[in-house]
DNA sequence: CTGGTAATGCTCATATTGAGTATAACAGGA
DNA sequence: TCCTGTTATACTCAATATGAGCATTACCAG
């Protein structure tokens, strides 16, 4: 029967292309997204290559010295940028046909990881560069009220929703933009917001994806672009990393050995972009088992001394979900 | 300066392959687990092939046609059964070069995807098959109570644990098998057990990945072996999905257009494979606003007959994580 | 009319949150 | 030395959310 070669064909790697359809001719890339906290702020590290101009994530083809996917994505890491890495961590795999700059070189699968790190060593070799990931997503970041960069870009938006085929096309998409960008912020939906904003031509990257010229009128409301598809994977990584934190305890891959609570607390909010309140978010980390004392004292704090604590391995071993589910302050009192 | 050079290479798409690395001839597959409850069993969609006597999930390889890999894998999900997908999500991208059976066919790169469907129609084409995925994974069922197949595999792990060279090695071990087995049941460390008992040899893949001959005495405790991967892909997708219930509304995807607060518990709890506190349930799922009533009535419940509710679309815009978060109910009273 | 089987309603003691108030302990300047 | 600014820490309190159960209601099949 013709149906059961044909299936033979796709379900046995042994087997011959089959008559009908091509096999892509594939290149497959490692791309990371490494981040670190530093000075309160949530850093990404970048690279800069020859005469692009533009920012990119360390990455590299994958080799078929590579065991695994996440031993080729170290090699090519450390070979670009001298960073070691820690906390690994497989973020998404990318294969659309339109979303990259030259189609003409083949179709390209990107399989993204996120890094996390804790101290942030300026990389050697290449340009590599500690760039706060505010720096791409400027709306993201609501830790000192409602971010400047909102206004111009939910105006725009409302404009594209407007200018919908068919009334359904117009519902749909003011549901989106209300769902992503209006009511009640949810910061985990990064990606889902930078879709948007590119769906609606306020991201440069989209223009440079269609070979358009780039319309000047953006200003830094729009964040600074990145080399081809890099600040989807970016923001795909921030949306994670900002789930994840909630449930599982990453955080601490960010922190020193020793650090203080309000260190820990700075370092979700970086993360996050949004204030927490002071002493909950203690009673939170203590009544969970997060950390224990080292006995140390931290005189930097401006204030009184705080006690140093260090993470608690064990509480992996114990609850079944320890992480710090943020839940923001409503108003903004940091008191 | 060397480095440049490399870095340009790995970064741009069109050039040339580098002199040093050799990058791998990839075929990239697309694989599906697609997933559905009926009769309060989590089935999963397996097809069988030619004469390949094992179970597999329906998959085929990317093809230039494919736009998307999504697009590319439902083109090869209904070829093969004929089964039209709703909700799909990507899962993971295995590419570890030596958990494929035959390394000689060259590196094969598996991008996996979740779907969830709402009636399971028998596949017409291909060996298609509904099957519960108790079936792969007889430890994971406990919703009568601790597993049978519990017991001998837990003594064999111990066993295993026991056998690790160096203190360190046989301590990390122990560790890991407490974790994912031990004190409090965790449902979501689908994949951690399985790759727990993979690597203590109690797993038939593990054998035919070294291409040793299967140990015999495996009996019906071990589950039953699916092709190449498939099984871990399973796992993966099995543990995904028992963790999403509990923040985002995605059972509704499995559920007809109305039915129950009975069958809705019997479905999450097929797929977290615990018992839940009825009262309870309700409680939660009638607060969160999730479902609304239709106004029918079920008499078909064997006892008092039940009101008939539908998923209440607007929650997703209402609140921030609209989920099940279902705590197991501490002793099974099913009252 | 009587069990059997579910559906639904309600209670109650305990956590868990969200939001503050009140002190404590340091540094530095007046 | 005594304010002042700044941060650390302790506690309080009301509002919910959770875990466990008891009680009642409404059908079906004898």
């Amino acid at each position: 029967m013709e149906q059961t070669g044909e299936h033979a064909a796709a379900l046995s790697p042994r087997t011959i292309p089959r008559r009908g359809g091509h096999r892509a001719a594939l290149a497959v890339r490692l791309s990371a997204v490494i981040v670190t906290a530093t000075i309160a702020e949530p850093r990404v590290l970048t690279v800069r290559l020859g005469d692009d101009p533009l920012e990119a994530l360390p990455s590299g083809p994958l080799e078929v010295e590579h065991r695994t996917l996440e031993v080729g994505l170290r090699a090519w890491v450390e070979r670009q940028t001298a960073q070691k890495l820690g906390y690994v961590e497989q973020l998404y795999t990318f294969g659309d046909r339109d979303r990259v700059e030259d189609v003409r070189a083949g179709r390209a699968l990107t399989v993204a990881y996120l890094a996390l790190v804790r101290e942030a060593r300026p990389g050697g070799e290449a340009e590599a560069d500690w760039h706060s990931w505010y720096r791409y997503f400027p709306w993201e970041d609501w830790r000192a009220g409602r971010p400047a960069a909102l206004p111009p870009l939910e105006a725009r938006l409302n404009q594209w929703a407007g200018e919908g085929v068919g009334a359904a096309e117009r519902r749909l998409r003011e549901e989106r933009v209300g769902l992503a960008f209006a009511r009640s912020w949810n910061e985990e939906l990064v990606l889902e917001r930078y879709e948007l904003l590119y769906e609606a031509g306020l991201i440069q990257e989209r223009w440079r994806d269609l070979g358009h010229p780039i319309p000047s009128a953006d200003g830094p409301a729009f964040g600074v672009p990145m080399a081809a598809d890099h600040r989807r994977i970016l923001a795909t990584a921030i949306g994670r990393l900002r789930g994840k934190i909630k449930y599982r305890p990453v955080v601490f891959e960010l922190m020193p050995p020793a650090f203080t609570l309000l260190q820990l607390q700075c370092t979700v909010e970086a993360l996050s972009g949004v204030r927490l309140h002071k002493q909950n978010f203690r009673r939170l980390v203590e009544h969970q088992g997060l950390v224990e004392e080292t006995g140390g004292i931290s005189a930097e704090t401006g204030g009184r001394p705080a006690r140093l604590v260090r993470f608690r391995r064990e509480v992996v071993l114990e609850r079944p979900a320890p992480g710090l589910r943020l839940r923001a302050a409503r108003r903004v009192t940091v008191s």
